[in-house]
DNA sequence: CGAACGATGTTCT
DNA sequence: GAACATCGTTCGG
């Protein structure tokens, strides 16, 4: 089974990013499902456009997935401890990705909950690492296709308003790019913005 | 409150 | 050997 995609994800990062806020990421493990609206994300380019990017470079064991299709998750490990996770958008030849930096919990608030070892609705998926952890993603989860009965997106309601700033922890002569997208009423985010 | 810091190990130089 | 798209705790004002 197979569920269409709510946004199309063959055109350039930045133009897609803002469009994901809003959509419901669902994921299905172990008969449990976890979903959450995404509310706080930011695009990554690939090659010269963007040196804050895993993709600056070159293709690497890591970044592989960033070159593959549209349409995947992006999971990597970072600071010992933690996994991020991202959806893989760029135009054709191209490579990026999309940084899920926040959730508002909208299934399976009990199943997060435990898994995250924390009650308050807010702070389950109040970041990056946060949310890997409260949705059950982990490293075999890189490079799944997004489009799966138990892994897949939904459209929702787009933001009443989009606020943008930079991205956050990164370093570069494209680190002020405002390429982090809030929503501004959500109580969800990881922290201010702007 | 906010700033500082330690945890912990993979990835890249 | 340094850096790291973070988080939770601790310390200071």
């Amino acid at each position: 089974m197979t569920v269409p995609l709510p946004v199309d994800l063959a055109r350039p990062v930045h133009e897609v990013a803002p469009e994901l806020l809003g959509c419901e990421l669902v994921h299905v493990k172990g008969g449990r499902r976890t979903a959450g609206r995404i509310v706080e994300v930011e695009a990554y380019g690939g090659q010269a456009r963007d040196d804050c990017s895993h993709a600056h470079r070159y293709k690497t064991a890591r970044n592989r997935t960033m070159y593959g299709p549209p349409g995947r998750l992006y999971i990597y490990f970072t600071y010992g401890m933690h996994y991020c996770s991202n959806v893989v958008a760029h135009a054709a030849g191209e490579a990026g990705a999309i940084l899920l930096r926040a959730l508002e919990p909208t299934a399976g608030l009990d199943l997060m909950a435990r898994r995250r070892g924390v009650a308050d609705p807010r702070l389950l998926c109040a970041g990056p690492a946060r949310l890997v952890k409260a949705m059950g993603f982990g490293r075999t989860d890189d490079g799944r296709r997004l489009d799966a009965g138990h892994l897949h997106l939904v459209a929702g309601p787009a933001p009443r308003r989009i606020v943008t700033g930079p991205r956050v922890g990164v370093k570069g002569h494209d680190a002020g790019r405002p390429w982090r997208f809030c929503d501004a009423d959500s109580g969800y985010l990881s922290r201010p913005v702007g």
